[in-house]
DNA sequence: CTGAAAGCGCTTACAG
DNA sequence: CTGAAAGCGCTTACAG
């Protein structure tokens, strides 16, 4: 039941100064080496720790930056988190999850509260409803507040803040243009995300590869029955020999149509979605996949705001990283 | 670009002493209406927020909880984060995340800085190595600093805290039971966790309800080819009608050795198998499995912590919370 | 080389 | 009803 020991106990202990204690324990060049080395014994000894909630109102700082999340369940932002915690560790911060679960008002409390200071800096990427609704003010307030904030994953929102991000429209680009070098044309699309940034932009990348084609074969919708439908009407009846699916939804949905209507995957039909590797990995059979590494991507946003925190960046200039992504080839895909 | 105004710039706008302000904000009775008033309109016009840090330094507290978590791809531990984040919120405290990534050494680290204060209390789930070479040290360590420890999910350990986990016994007993009250008895058990604690209990519940049974079918193993290669035996060799699977790996296994030698589910085998909601009524065909309530366990566990914290626990007596799973059937199980 | 003092931004017991 | 003072636990410019 040891409770914590302070400066001051220690200085009255060793009867020095608080002042002479802090200084030794910062190795401080104005400190006696035999004053520094008693000091630093009995700190050890008592295992001192400097309060962090006292050295962070002492340098105006809290030492922790602030994650929102739309959505934990989706193991892609569970795997960014992982990646910004493991950067921060390094960097002795603290990393303080806020969960949007992809709502606005959700968001706007998050937002409010993080102006009061709680954090060095924010890292977000933005709800759903918050793209639906085109309402940014909330993020403007913290920009107003002067803290820094990383926008990650969902850019293209025309946000004045450093981004980084995911190759997006280039992954289905290539993934579209694989079929196509293969000789399969019939190529559809499945989407549960067409109306927000990053499912644009996927879309874009398929639409593009397949500007030399007759015909480009959209499912998309945000009800899941109704995708089912379209998916299944693509498949069915379009008779689309592979499909790309901008999201796990539309991509489960596809495996759930092929299933009840004994459509064989690769045979029938090919498929390519975007989903995390285990997911991927484990599925019957197992699903070929764009892999986003969300990790990485999580580890480079704590840098970019560590960077735009200590001012290694121009103000008024912001940086946009993108990292690419990669096309992991597993059963579905096969030719 | 407006900073954050404080108290005493506030007081000085307003020809008072930061004392009055402080009370007026505080609704304090020794304050006139009249200054009150004053005061409340200036701060509402300056949007004045008191900074957390000073507040915490002041009142000796953090305003935070830590999280440890043993793998966040893992969505249990995803949503059961999501349940903390959402308790904490309605409390106005914030959640430190720390991921161990199932390592000893990890967590370790992280108890270690914990002792620092940088949180009022931690919740945490002991990661896969620490339970196996039991060792409990740096636990002990942040008991003996007084920071009050919920331990969540992997509780059977034999650790004096607050506990708060699932009926992972009942659960698989129950699952045992419903398909011996159908008659089917060949029941087999298969495992990738059988040397935790939660992979234990749930062995145990199956092994309670095969008790009149001639025989038990376990297949277990930490290594994913041998467990597969045991489960594949099962299913072929010892033909058992109905398989548990302790753990998503297994239940993933499964499917995939029914996928690759032509078994039916659920005609052939019937499956019931631990895993989240999402990701079990996605699967062709979808996967019965029992729901553990992640998002209660987290608020839960974050009451459980506060009232240990606000001292509505007899100090030295821990509380234990159980809570209850629901076994939802879904296609693999249909008889 | 050491220490007193000021200060980070607050809260609150106390004096007036 | 208001304000000066002390203090939460630290750091650091300054004096000696």
């Amino acid at each position: 039941m040891k409770s914590k020991i302070t400066l001051k106990e220690l200085a009255k202990l060793l009867n020095v100064s608080v002042s002479t204690v802090s200084k030794a324990l910062h190795e401080s060049p104005e400190i006696s080496p035999k004053t520094a080395q008693r000091v630093k014994e009995l700190a050890k000894l008592h295992n001192y720790r400097p309060n962090p909630v006292a050295v962070n109102l002492k340098k105006s700082k809290t030492g922790t930056l602030g994650v929102v999340i739309p959505n934990i369940s989706n193991s892609f932002f569970a795997r960014v988190l992982s990646g910004m915690e493991d950067e921060a560790q390094k960097n002795g911060q603290q990393v303080i999850t806020y969960i949007s679960n992809e709502s606005l008002e959700k968001e706007k409390q998050i937002c409010d509260m993080l102006t009061s200071g709680f954090v060095d800096g924010v890292l977000i990427a933005v709800s759903e409803e918050t793209q639906k609704k085109k309402d940014y003010d909330h993020l403007h307030a913290l920009l107003e507040y002067d803290i820094p904030v990383v926008v990650y994953d969902r850019i293209n929102l025309g946000l004045p803040t450093d981004k980084i991000g995911v190759d997006d429209e280039k992954s289905f680009f290539e993934a579209a243009n694989y079929f196509i070098s293969k000789g399969i044309t019939r190529i559809g699309l499945a989407s549960g995300i067409h109306h927000v940034g990053i499912g644009q932009l996927r879309i874009k990348g398929y639409q593009k590869a397949m500007a030399e084609q007759k015909e480009t074969f959209l499912a998309t919708s945000t009800k899941p029955m109704q995708l089912k439908d379209k998916i299944k009407a693509l498949i069915m009846d379009t008779k689309v020999d592979a499909l790309l699916c901008t999201d796990f939804e539309s991509a489960i949905m596809t495996s759930r149509v092929a299933y009840e209507e004994n459509i064989k995957i690769p045979e029938d039909l090919k498929l390519i979605g975007y989903m995390s590797k285990d997911v991927a990995g484990f599925l019957s059979p197992s699903l070929s996949y764009i892999e986003q590494h969300p990790q990485e991507l999580g580890n480079m946003a704590v840098q970019i705001l560590n960077n735009r925190v200590s001012g290694k960046y121009e103000s008024g200039k912001f940086v946009e990283e993108i990292i690419a992504t990669t096309l992991v080839h597993l059963e579905s895909s096969r030719l």
